[in-house]
DNA sequence: GGACCCTCTGACAACGTTGTCAGCAGGCAG
DNA sequence: CTGCCTGCTGACAACGTTGTCAGAGGGTCC
């Protein structure tokens, strides 16, 4: 910016301002400022900008993991409502570790994001407080913080969601349903349960309830288990979309009755079609990236509880009657 | 870092070498500046450093669509590098159009990140020939830059693997293979299509070649057009993941030898299982990503050109032989 | 006692921007 | 002619950090 300033025989200030199309600025003088920048091939460097403004107009965005598919659809749609804003995303996977989690939240905020948004993995966020308080706003999205943090949230309703599948699998005459979820320190794998067992009522058996995901090998023993039994399960319900494919893959084409929690690309070429519990990936990122923006423009008012609606998708396979024949 | 040398009675230096762990600090002094540290819950601010230093820690990276299991593949392997090197990952989706790519990557630059990788949806890149001249390295991946631009490049051995699955099918008996493929305009797209005829030779019929992704209303008008010939192709080759499953819709449960350039989740559930060209989305991710820091690190020499193997993995849908009985 | 070295500490400038304020020229009213 | 306003421009400080260099205090060696 000082070569351009002395290429165009002008001041420092003075290229600041055409940069930033700010008006009284000689429209003689603009042009050769601009000229000055062609020839020089100047570009402005941010982090000058970021550290006099203090503000850095990006977002850290932290995940569970990037490549699974859910999760890169809430991405995708940060990334568009971010950009919306002049906004760019610093994102970063979690891999369910607390200790990355919070280093990926510490390192944003050091960089000084202007907000944040987190798919929390551990239950203790604490870490947060002082973030907070320093005026850097969050929101929590799919899973709520750890107690004692006041942020706004967005959910889905997976227990409204997980009565409806059980509810569905018990109007087409099914009594032995079995759950099969993510481990119940996940906060999505426990309100899953607890809607199950709502619609399920004295028909629980604790026998047909598995929670080890994700220790694929676990899922598939307590399956085989069940299968096993004098009275086996006539039906299953899959807490999350990749216990839902190995789920499938388990039972290896043997035709039963299954629900699966979370939508997955496919769902409807396999035969039967699998039926889901649909959760909008899109709307979460959208709503929650909406949300922290308002606050970022310094939205004030108390946190916010979000609650997405779920839909549950009929395909076939939730609607198979109990003992249906064997196939192959 | 001024309130905290206050708090500690020590120079704005002292608490700087105390952060960077510097040598030559009495212990007893760097205590003192740790605990004021913790008292005030000061944290480093990283734009200062940044503007100081004129290291950002950060690599910026553009790719099409993170939506899309293929790319958020490769994002996922990048930011696993990039961890372990200390960066932090910037990322963009230009959604195949290259005047967003173009913005994404200009604005990745004026913040100063240290490099750049990049899927490029554009065929023109000159607007790059500054920034590297300028220092900041690029990689290009899955797809190589525009002419006369010499930089790294990683991809996948597209011809080969079409040449490949072409054969497979001309192995199990077919002579009448169609292609139905991207947009011309994309690299990988005219690669797949090369291998194809190179391994189809004088059997080549241009009325069984569609390249209309992502219309793909005309994929499917263009999939009927071929059915309905009186010699209609046996065998489908298609060009990348999202068009083998529009593939697999319309074709609605007809059993028809189908081989798919990308592997997808499930690919192996179906029936018969679908054969594909699976490509290692994270090989790419991680080999341009550590090549990208050799270079950040300093690394000279001409610009590297990495091509990834593919491989052919049958499943089922491959090995159908010609006129097959119509399922359903 | 003086020269020297070592350890620890601090003052100051600089990174590249932008906000504040002052200054200059010219026009216009009184 | 004076005073004031308007339009344009520039000097300077500040953002929070780090690199450079200098200095203070104490010990060792001749």
């Amino acid at each position: 910016m000082k070569d351009v300033a002395a290429e165009a025989g002008v001041a420092l200030k003075t290229v600041s301002r055409v940069v930033n199309n700010e008006p009284g600025v000689n429209a003689a003088t603009a042009d050769r400022v601009r000229a000055a920048i062609e020839r020089l091939g100047y570009s402005r460097n941010e982090s000058a900008r970021v550290l006099r403004q203090g503000r850095t107009s990006s977002i850290g965005l932290v995940i569970e993991d990037v490549g699974d598919p859910f999760y890169s659809g809430v991405s995708r749609a940060v990334e568009d409502v971010a950009i919306r804003h002049g906004s760019l995303v610093l994102s970063g996977s979690s891999a369910e570790e607390p200790a990355r989690e919070r280093e990926l939240v510490l390192t944003f905020c050091a960089r000084r994001v202007d907000g944040l948004i987190v798919v929390p993995a551990g239950a203790d966020h604490s870490y947060l407080r002082s973030e907070l308080a320093a005026g850097t706003p969050a929101v929590f999205v799919d899973r709520p913080a750890g107690p004692g943090l006041d942020v706004d949230t967005v959910l889905c309703d997976n227990r409204g969601g997980a009565r409806m599948a059980t509810a569905h699998l018990l109007a087409h005459g099914h009594r032995r349903i079995a759950f099969l979820g993510d481990s119940p320190t996940i906060y999505t794998a426990g309100e899953r349960e607890h809607g199950y067992r709502e619609a399920l009522g004295d028909l629980v058996d604790e026998r047909l309830i598995s929670m080890a995901h994700p220790e694929l090998d676990r899922v598939r023993a307590d399956l085989d288990r069940m299968l096993g039994m004098d009275d086996p399960p006539t039906a299953l319900f899959t807490g999350n979309g990749r216990l839902t494919m190995t789920v499938l893959r388990a039972l290896a084409g043997r035709r039963m009755a299954l629900i699966g929690f979370d939508d997955f690309e496919l769902a409807d070429l396999l035969s039967p079609g699998v039926s889901v519990v649909s959760q909008d990936s899109a709307g979460l990122g959208r709503v929650s990236a909406e949300l922290l923006f308002r606050r970022i423009a310094g939205g004030g008012g108390p946190a916010e509880r979000v609650q997405l609606p779920v839909r549950l998708i009929p395909r076939g396979s939730g609607e198979l009657p109990p003992e249906a024949p064997r196939s192959s």
